[in-house]
DNA sequence: CTCTCGATGCGCT
DNA sequence: GCGCATCGAGAGA
């Protein structure tokens, strides 16, 4: 399966969120691929977006939101947490999908490890299961994703308008658009879905 | 099953 | 200092 590209990216960060369900995140860990089928994400859109870490203007914290489309933003919560976003739209309007929960595929016994022995379901539902389950942390903040790198995304089957969800965004703060904008993209009963 | 709460680092006000 | 795009343990039903 080939590689997404660049231009898959630099649209819409609605679409984009969309369009990325059903696709595959893979991870090259020592020679080893991890990877799993994005069931749930969610877009962040913009300084008026009041979720977005971009709502105050740029920071050194979320600097890569506003470089190119098709980067890894990857932040740092809770004092313990990571969590992946893709970089969407144009350079310089800082938007970006979270990616919240995988439905793994390759790589099982690895990710096992990596989460301690946790149930498969709880592998990689959630944000910061997933980035566990991955080996993901903040040295891959501002990855190419395009590029010959150790983190891509490859093209997978579609997912059918049908099967797809959409709802207010998980545990976000911020102005009543904020926390109704039904920015939540996600396969409708698949059990790797968070919470 | 549901709910509550503590852990824990760091960027930003 | 404050507050965070979370998780998991523990208690109760």
């Amino acid at each position: 399966m080939a590689r997404l590209s660049r231009e898959f990216y630099a649209r819409d960060t609605l679409a984009v969120a969309r369009d990325l369900l059903g696709q595959r995140l893979v991870r090259l860990l020592e020679g080893e691929r991890l990877s799993g089928r994005i069931v749930e994400v969610e877009a962040y859109v913009g300084e008026t977006d009041r979720a977005c870490h971009a709502a105050c203007g740029r920071t050194a914290r979320n600097a890569v939101m506003y470089g190119p489309p098709g980067h890894a933003y990857v932040y740092f919560i809770y004092g313990m947490h990571h969590c992946l976003n893709v970089v969407t739209a144009d350079e310089d309007f800082p938007a970006a999908v979270l990616i919240r929960a995988l439905e793994p595929v390759e790589g099982l016994a690895t990710m096992r490890r990596l989460r301690q022995g946790r149930p498969d379901r709880e592998l990689t539902s959630g944000p910061a299961k997933l980035c566990q389950a991955l080996a993901i942390d903040r040295t891959f903040n501002g990855l190419d994703l395009c590029a010959d790198g150790p983190l891509f995304i490859e093209a997978g089957p579609p997912v059918d308008d049908a099967d797809v969800e959409t709802g207010p965004r998980v545990g976000v703060r911020g102005d009543e658009a904020a926390l109704t904008a039904p920015w939540r993209f996600f396969v409708r009963g698949n059990p790797f879905v968070s919470r």
